[in-house]
DNA sequence: TATTGTTATACTCTATAACTATA
DNA sequence: TATAGTTATAGAGTATAACAATA
């Protein structure tokens, strides 16, 4: 018997490649990840950022530096620290955002619709489960 | 309220990202795609596999590419048709896919245990309806 | 002509190693 | 010296447009 955690891994990759293949205009999830961190949590330094989002100092920088030249998100020096880079989301970052959430949430919604009411619940119940999952080791690695 | 769409995505990334960084070494979820269905389903045509794994075929002809010259696949032309191209995976394919599923399904599944039981038993009725809504459109586009 | 796949090209996303600037 | 971030470089993964080969 396959555990939980071997069936999640094919259907992550089907998940990520059904959302690419129906939006794919729409900015990627490693930009959705910065900016809903940003819109959250507010500005934060750039190797703040990289640690939350999984990222290398480096891979942040340059997807900073891809954002920025984009109009979504802005640096500004920190004034305490000359070394320290802070990070915010622009309004049209923070506007990107919504829609892009809102038009992907959409399509998936209207796959889901497409379930058993049964189903769907069980989604709904497992939503925050996934999520803790993903905050569970950031928390012990602090 | 926002929908279970719209707060699948979030998920989604994190997750990704996740396996990512706790498994750097590993085989990616694109080439786990192509390899699994390839030992579930056997032999396929290029372009086949491309629409299965929601990929262009110039995509897919790259993507081949390189799980050949890794001999994780072989590549053999089709005795039927001259322009086709099939796909098969190698020993050593079936071998990476199985050991690499295993590994981050028990990465996965040691964060899992840091869940209380409900929650596990969430997630574990919930990964059946993923699955489906990954396959939902596939057979309504056909 | 239509279909199947490849080549050419370009961009995002990502990493490691080496570097610079500041503390 | 240690820390914060950038630059240099490289590779995976992806796409569209143009092409070649076969049917």
């Amino acid at each position: 018997m396959e555990t939980a955690g071997g069936r999640l891994v094919p259907v992550l990759g089907q998940l990520v490649r059904l959302l690419r293949e129906d939006a794919a205009d729409s900015p990627s999830l490693a930009t959705l990840g910065v900016l809903g961190r940003l819109t959250r949590d507010g500005a934060q330094r750039l190797g703040e950022l990289a640690r939350a989002e999984r990222a290398s100092q480096p891979g942040m920088t340059q997807l900073v530096d891809r954002l920025a030249r984009d109009g979504l998100v802005r640096r500004t020096p920190s004034p305490d620290d000359g070394r320290v880079v802070l990070v915010e989301v622009t309004a049209a970052g923070r506007a990107a955002y919504a829609d892009t959430l809102r038009r992907l949430g959409e399509l998936l919604d209207l796959r889901l619709a497409g379930l058993p009411a049964a189903d769907r619940h069980s989604l709904d119940a497992a939503l925050p489960v996934l999520d803790a999952l993903t905050r569970l080791d950031l928390e012990v690695a602090r």
